[in-house]
RNA sequence: GGAGGGAUGGGUGAGUGGCUGAAACCAACAGUUUGCUAAACUGUCGUACGGGAUUACUGUACCGGGGGUUCGAAUCCCCCUUCCUCCGCCA
């Protein structure tokens, strides 16, 4: 959530680069203005009257001491009085205060001054097409026949013991899962990630906490029994390690890493979109978060796409970066870069990864802030993750891409952890 | 799952109804002294939201979280969370 004093000090600017995620924040921003005076008021009020109630309350302690009952039991009657004024003022200021959170909570971040407008994926901005981009062939076989063919993964056997969009990797293919996210852990690691190893459920706090609550609600499974959820990406319980945190400002960057399986209900996807690896309900993917410095956070982002980057090149996969159009942004990022893999034999691009900062929008509800020792007042800090990187779309372009006569062939980089270059 | 005992500022830890936003010590930070380091001394040393000439200064709230009793709660009562000890179960 953007902080109420960078709403109210800076009303025209909200409104102007909310028209770039083409959310018109006027109304929005005037009813904040209003409810935030209403506030004001009312806990100025409160405030004096609560002093005064206190002031009234050291009287009957003195007078009691010196045993001047009588005059005591008068104070007292006043303090009665005043206590259910300040019961209703109280109660009108949390009022208030709610209404206020509950506008606020729907605003978008703000995008980046770079975000190009749009309305959707065709109007994202290509930043980077890799070299030698394969020719999609005929008679090339989609990954999922690919699995088959080779035993790698069984979609049936998934959907019979759970169900759709559970597949169940065997032998070469479990292997292959193992390495894939030894190989992210290890560059991520090299590059000064710290690794973590979170919970794969998290409490509604959490939830709330990196923006998934409320309105993402429907996506997530729930364990009604714990009230716990499953976690859709490392991103919330590794982000939430900093949920109300004051660091110290000498411990920034904070670069963590974190292989899990992410779980997604993924409601209302369908047809050839969930085909095969393109979209499941619980996958594997090694994320990597930032805490940066406000000053540093574009830094950290461009650190972050390079890395990214890097592991597909390694993997000699053919990719492209996309910077992302107002319209196709996430509700809580600033600038989002997607990575995209071409899928030869679907003649398709796979998201495999979302790299975004998210500004203070995050470390705001999280109450992520820092502090060096001559500051006197913490500053909010970034927040930053992505995707380093998701495992299906990977695979599902390594089977696609490499397909020879002779097995598939894997990438160098891979060999050390498959002890093997050929899939037969 | 059952029984009992805890949770206080960065840390240790005092505080059982009023002058306590919280003693003391440690750590940290700034200054004085010093050839440097150390020591000693002095000061600062939580967060949020308000008021204010946005300086000074000042109000309110917060002692794990929420509710209650009372004129007044860190302190008494209830619920929850969590940690420790014991029993049960268990990878």
């Amino acid at each position: 959530m953007l902080s109420l004093k960078f709403i109210q000090e800076n009303r025209e600017t909200v409104i102007r680069k909310l028209a770039i995620k083409n959310f018109d924040a006027t109304g929005l921003v005037e009813q904040i203005g209003l409810l935030d005076d209403q506030r004001k008021n009312l806990q100025k009020e409160a405030d004096d009257k609560s002093a005064e109630m206190n002031a009234l309350s050291k009287q009957v302690g003195i007078l009691m001491q010196a045993g001047k009952k009588e005059e005591a039991e008068e104070v007292k009657s006043r303090a009665a009085r005043l206590k259910e004024t300040i019961a209703t003022l109280n109660g009108q200021h949390a009022g208030t205060l709610a209404a206020l959170n509950d506008l606020i909570v729907r605003l978008p971040n703000l995008p980046h001054d770079s975000v190009p407008p749009g309305k959707g994926a065709q109007d994202n901005e290509i930043v980077k097409v890799s070299d030698a981009i394969p020719l999609h062939e005929e008679g090339q076989l989609p990954h999922w026949e690919l699995a088959r063919k080779y035993n790698l993964i069984d979609f049936e056997l998934g959907v019979k013991i759970t169900g759709a969009g559970f597949p169940v990797y065997k032998g070469a293919g479990a292997k292959l899962q193992r390495a894939l996210i030894a190989f992210f852990l290890e560059e991520n690691i090299r590059a000064g990630y710290e690794e973590i190893m979170p919970p794969l459920v998290v409490n509604e706090e959490s939830g709330f906490g990196t923006g998934q609550l409320p309105d993402k609600e429907g996506q997530m499974y729930y364990v009604p029994e714990d009230k716990l959820y499953l976690i859709p990406t490392a991103e919330v319980p590794v982000t939430n390690l900093y949920r109300d945190v004051i660091l110290d400002a000498e411990e920034l960057p904070v670069k963590n890493t974190a292989y899990t399986a992410c779980f997604r209900r993924e409601a209302g996807s369908y047809g050839k979109e969930v085909r095969g690896l393109n979209r499941l309900h619980q996958f594997d993917k090694v994320e990597i978060v930032h805490v940066a410095h406000p000053g540093a956070s574009y830094q950290a982002l461009e650190s972050m796409v390079r890395h990214v980057e890097s592991l597909l090149v390694k993997l000699e996969l053919p990719y492209r970066v996309v910077k992302l159009c107002g319209g196709d942004m996430s509700f809580t990022s600033a600038l989002t870069y997607d990575f995209e893999v071409y899928s030869k034999a679907q003649d398709r691009w796979l998201e495999v990864s979302s790299v975004s900062n998210f500004e203070e929008f995050q470390a705001n509800r999280l109450k992520l802030r820092f502090k060096s020792k001559s500051d006197k007042k913490p500053t909010t800090a970034h927040t930053l993750n992505g995707s380093a990187l998701a495992l299906p779309r990977v695979v599902a372009a390594l089977l696609e891409n490499n397909q020879t006569p002779e097995g598939i062939r894997l990438p160098g980089v891979l060999r050390p952890f498959m002890g093997t270059d050929i899939i037969q």
